[in-house]
DNA sequence: AGCAGCATGTAAGTGGTTACATGATTGT
DNA sequence: ACAATCATGTAACCACTTACATGCTGCT
């Protein structure tokens, strides 16, 4: 029972739209669920090799020049299934923005609009980005509803990360010119 | 050069608004910064000892009764606005519901609109505690408009979350009766 | 007498990143 | 020839959580 299950879940995934090398899991992880997951090789290759113990993935060949392919076994795309079932742990709640303004008073003067607008222009960097997804031609698979639902999850995000930040820079702003007023 | 910043920044934090036992700064921090930051105990205690070591803190007599009630010093508050001062690490962006979604083709039937249903609840959940939170009365300190700021990010948020989930269940429900039309 | 809550700490384990080491192939 | 990219893996480390162990105090 080994519980690297989330990694195990995402390159099960990754495999489950086609064999590829460990190489290419990551790039195919980080091309196709990069906004909202990661993994590292250090992470991608024992899992592999922890796979292929348990018959959940099988090599094929693979010369001398490109890696070995890997493949989704039958009993690997059963406990796909099994893992997506499986309840989500939830993310840990942790946000180091937001510890450092909710201290704010006894940040250095500038600071808070610094960080905040570094959030203003990451969020509309990351709106055009993913319009620029949206735009991409779609081969319309059976997939895709929620493929575009994770992105629309996305948008949501950074627009909301978008206007929070703008309003909280012109709270922001409203403070400077009282303390200015107050003397 | 430690590099439990992160935790220490928080213990701090704390701190600088009062002394405290270890176990209070843990209650602490869950019920301040409880929506966007915790800390286990496994974590406090050595970190409180680690401070103590560098000065940051003192330890002033307590009891028999109560622990030993710790004291931020001046050293602890340069410290402070030292680490507040730093770049952030960026949180690990990994969403393991969006992860389940996004293969959602492959999930058991009725088990999307419960993942999102879910998460509908608990956004609504967190906006009426929001609400409450913004109903106390406040005693109007200098940091009220930086701590405005962090609830306010957690009201976006949660704003956010629940939008997308009724519009991802209205998507799905589409779907749901497009292929009930076709089948 | 017994339980709930306050209080402090340690040990083991988890899940992950980073850095390192290595080497083949392809393109310029 | 050299650099970039493909490819595979390991070792060390890190932050953190969970579970465990312990004991006191105050209430019922």
């Amino acid at each position: 029972m080994a519980r690297r299950s989330q990694t195990e879940l995402a390159v099960l995934g990754a495999l489950s739209t086609g064999a590829m090398t460990g190489y290419e899991v990551r790039a195919a992880i980080t091309g196709t669920l990069g906004h909202f997951w990661q993994e590292s090789f250090g992470q991608i290759y024992p899992t592999l090799a922890g796979l292929e113990a348990d018959g959940l993935v099988r090599r094929r060949g693979g010369g001398r020049t490109s890696g070995s392919v890997v493949e989704i076994t039958d009993a690997g795309r059963v406990r796909l299934r099994e893992l997506l079932a499986e309840p989500h742990p939830s993310a840990p709640r942790r946000n180091a923005l937001l510890l450092r303004l909710f201290f704010g008073e006894h940040l250095p003067p500038g600071r808070a609009h610094e960080l905040l607008t570094e959030v203003e222009e990451g969020s509309v960097a990351a709106l055009e980005q993913y319009s620029a997804i949206r735009a991409e031609p779609s081969d319309d698979d059976p997939g895709q509803p929620f493929r575009t639902m994770t992105l629309s999850f996305g948008e949501h995000l950074a627009r909301a990360q978008r206007d929070w930040a703008r309003e909280s820079l012109a709270a922001l702003a409203d403070l400077e010119e009282g303390r200015r007023a107050r003397g």
